[in-house]
DNA sequence: TTGTAGGCGTTATCAA
DNA sequence: TTGATAACGCCTACAA
């Protein structure tokens, strides 16, 4: 890390005066704009070098039409599916020009009351509501809004999502083409695991039994050891477990190594969101991938859409998963 | 999630005009001035809720002396470490009024060379380097820097971080306590890694042996597994392991049970950063808590400090860590 | 206690 | 192709 004199940054009155030039040229010069002779372009180019100049952030948004900004309002910075949904969101916005700034509920909750009361202060141009969003959430209607990895509870926003329902049924075709043929589902109170059970149930079509145990509550790995001790309890025989989502699996992966089951040998166990938990050589997880990234690029894409034209009709795009197969899971 | 109806955002101008006022007087409220008579300021903050009103911070920030922004520069947003950093900082940054914007080496690359290009275009008043800080970063000798969980590599910075050295004496103490006689270390190349085994051997102090494999390289899952099995291949004898990290730890679990060893009955192993994967159920991994909560307030205090006066001299704090036992740890 | 006027660093509109 | 000059929305003396 280096460290660079500097006093007060530099304006765009400094360069100009230094290049010997108006303020206006110097702007053009910073649009690249093509109406600029080579000759005071790299003279102002030079000068803004030597004087490490760099715009005002301020001044622009202010002075300009755009403030080329879009807000990315996360639940919660410790679900890690974020990672993979920004690189998607930065292909296809960042790329375009646009800045990211990315707020979780608490960053900056006593300035602002909610995240998005700090973009539109902000004057993002749009926001990407990453997972299900709150349900009081004030946006001005004339606010582009995608919700990526969420159902879309309000009007006019697009959704770009997961489809549960097909994963679901992916984690069926794999445990049967292994041969199972009595098999659980454990899952929560959640639009998400409704929506992967279902597709389970579907995908097993009746070619094998299938015993469900559905807590209320939050998915979590507590909820997961419970769910699957429900399920052995009632049903001993069955061979193959679909979890909701990993963490509950990982609940489930604690509660048979005490009841001293081997997985996968006499039990297969399945996830879903394929965290980097279930990706770890440790854990070994089978999970399957809700491809966060392409959810990013298809989420990006179409806010954009919807800047340009704010008068778009809402869609929602469904993101066809892939399933990993790691270590839990097995032939019969 | 609801939607309210709004053109374009309201100015201070239209306040004004509602409330009948001038714009001063608005700003006046705006900034909580106690010398606005009791009938203004309601009629002010009337207006300003019929208006949707809210400042912009483009203006705010240019109009102002200050931006009131903080900078955080993220390694990695994978590395979930921060989680808890941005938390502490909150804690010392946003109380006092101070906006937080995060960014990682990627977030918004394309438009700005570095992270701190765009903190530098914002005018942020701080910068927080979290983890350990790239050898490019261009940070101008008068911008405040604070570096969080890393060694300060920059003159004219201030670090706090967690001390290594005394997370490596807990392990040690910890191993020593539960009669353990034969001890194993293993880490990667950096700073950290030496530190704690450095602390690792000073704690021992010739009280038990100790074998160590150090490998060149990243702290990934596959290092933890390969100096693990270096370290029984060469020393059979060993019964409990210190890895400089979680990963690495979890790496050596992968490999302990490839070889039919049983944790904690065979082999202890005990990691370090406290992860999230560390404390799950499933993997109940004992670990060294570095305590990023109270680095981030540390730091953010610090950073403070030094926005109020410039000229202080860099200071180096060291946070305590502390030892959680989990069920990777046992008596010998 | 309240209002007036100038300025913050840009972009945008017109002329030249 | 360039250069004045007015916004942009707010803060901050300074006046009243």
């Amino acid at each position: 890390m280096q460290i660079m004199g500097a006093g007060k940054p530099a304006t765009i009155y400094d360069v100009a005066a230094r290049a010997g030039v108006s303020k206006s040229l110097v702007s053009l010069v910073l649009q690249r704009s093509p109406r600029v002779s080579q000759q005071r372009r790299d003279a102002v180019l030079k000068a803004i070098q030597e004087l490490d100049y760099r715009p005002s952030t301020a001044a622009v948004s202010l002075a300009g039409t755009r403030s080329r900004t879009i807000g990315v309002v996360l639940d919660d910075f410790r679900n890690q599916w974020f990672v993979d949904l920004l690189t998607g969101l930065r292909e296809a916005l960042q790329d375009q020009g646009h800045r990211l700034v990315v707020a979780d509920r608490f960053l900056n909750t006593g300035l602002d009351v909610s995240p998005v009361e700090g973009f539109l202060s902000m004057r993002v141009e749009g926001i990407v509501i990453a997972g299900e969003p709150d349900t009081d959430l004030a946006i001005p209607a004339s606010m582009p809004v995608v919700v990526a990895g969420g159902r879309a509870t309000l009007p006019r926003a697009d959704t770009v999502a997961n489809d549960d329902r097909a994963g679901g049924v992916m984690a069926a075709a794999h445990l049967l083409a292994l041969g199972h043929t009595s098999l659980g589902f454990i899952g929560a109170s959640s639009a998400a695991s409704d929506e992967r059970r279902t597709g389970f149930s579907a995908g097993v079509d009746g070619k094998a039994e299938v015993a469900t145990v559905v807590l209320p509550g939050e998915p979590t790995e507590g909820a997961g050891s419970r769910a699957l001790a429900q399920l052995l309890d009632a049903h001993p025989g069955v061979t193959a477990v679909f979890a909701a989502n990993d963490v509950m699996a990982l609940g489930a992966l604690s509660e048979l190594a005490e009841r001293g089951l081997r997985v996968p040998e006499d039990v297969s166990v399945i996830g879903y969101d394929d965290t980097p938990l279930a990706a770890t050589r440790y854990v070994g997880l089978t999970s399957i991938d809700d491809r966060s990234v392409e959810i990013g690029r298809g989420a990006g894409e179409r806010l954009l859409a919807r800047i340009a034209d704010p008068g778009l009709a809402a869609t929602e795009v469904l993101v066809e998963p892939r399933l990993v197969a790691r270590r839990t899971t097995a032939a019969r």
